[in-house]
DNA sequence: ACGTTCCGCAACGGTTCCGTAGCGTCATAT
DNA sequence: ATATGACGCTACGGAACCGTTGCGGAACGT
């Protein structure tokens, strides 16, 4: 009757692993390093894991950030509200770098690839059911392609999320960048 | 009188880098992997840079996608053409894969940081130039932060090309990604 | 023509990471 | 109580890069 793995182990490392990860990166996140810092023996990581990518990957799986669909009556509103949220639950910069490391070795490691697909979806829960509701609402044109419409409510975002950390000053533009977001996507109002 | 060095050897060895570059990717760019492929010598490498970054940074400088600014009479027309310029210029999956190798080294190293920095702001150029002319046309709003509207017109594009290389029927979803993007910059159109 | 110095060749030492082996120890399932 | 198997320790072999060294040969400037 063989014995489980131990769960206390697997938990160390996988602790490990995230607070290295947040820490330095996700380079930084070698098996080598997790055995060090968590100290569990290498042996026994590769005991869990078939390769250091899958232990990775398990780690990134369990940083999750949590993020609901508010739901405060308006497509603005919610959008807001999900921001506020977001920057309240991540450091941006820790975010940001998690984001391009994970896309970077999505590049040429399917294991990745579908990891980095994963979380994209779940990250896209909440914005899809704030869009579906004012879609619902009549809010949104009720004709418009749901992909796209995410595409343009995530992209003004993830350019000043990913190529423009300098700019610290969202809250500035936040009300601006709502507004425009919303007018793409309202149909053409009757009056000015 | 110090003899110049070569400029032939130089000429061999960005040419060799840029072509393992688009060939295998930015991590396939090696100090011994392009002395292999040129035929220069290591200790050559050396002698012309002080390390291996400082070739693939200038072989990445020498790898530009020269986009014009076009002028059809209307933002969506010139946003459309440039696209056309792009998608004949570069192949999508070469492009997205150097510009996420790029932005990841640059996460821990300001030498890349600045090269992707100007690359960004000598590929953002003709868009902004287009932007510009639909200011003074009055088609968008004077009012209007440049840099936000920048912002507006890239973002969706970044995640189509970034994060959804399959749906390759840009295509059929061009004209409709176009029109939102416009239309969140317009005024608010008098009539329906 | 001559010497400076740039280039090519081959090899080295150093670092980092991977994944594995041997072996003793300790916990757990029965 | 005992044996099965997980755990820890240490070390190893292998691969990929980096940047350097020493030396011989060839090219360029004067």
């Amino acid at each position: 009757m063989p014995r489980p793995l131990s769960a206390a182990a697997r938990t160390k490392m996988l602790d490990a692993a995230q607070a290295i990860i947040v820490a330095d990166g996700l380079d930084a996140c070698t098996v080598d390093e997790v055995s060090r810092r968590s100290g569990v023996a290498k042996t026994t990581i590769y005991r869990h894991f078939a390769n250091g990518d899958e232990l990775v990957i398990a780690a990134i799986e369990c940083i999750k950030t949590d993020v609901d669909a508010p739901d405060t009556g308006s497509l603005g509103g919610d959008l807001r509200a999900m921001v506020e949220q977001f920057v309240d639950a991540v450091e941006p910069a820790v975010s940001r770098r998690l984001f391009v490391s994970v896309l970077h070795r999505a590049l040429d490691n399917p294991q990745f690839e579908q990891a980095f697909r994963r979380s994209r979806e779940a990250e896209n829960g909440p914005l899809r059911i704030v869009l579906q509701r004012a879609i619902a609402r009549g809010e949104v044109d009720p004709e418009i392609d749901v992909a796209l419409a995410m595409q343009f409510l995530q992209g003004p975002f993830l350019v000043q999320h990913l190529l423009q950390p300098d700019a610290i000053a969202l809250d500035e533009r936040l009300d601006q960048m709502i507004e425009l977001s919303v007018r793409s996507l309202v149909p053409r109002p009757a009056r000015v």
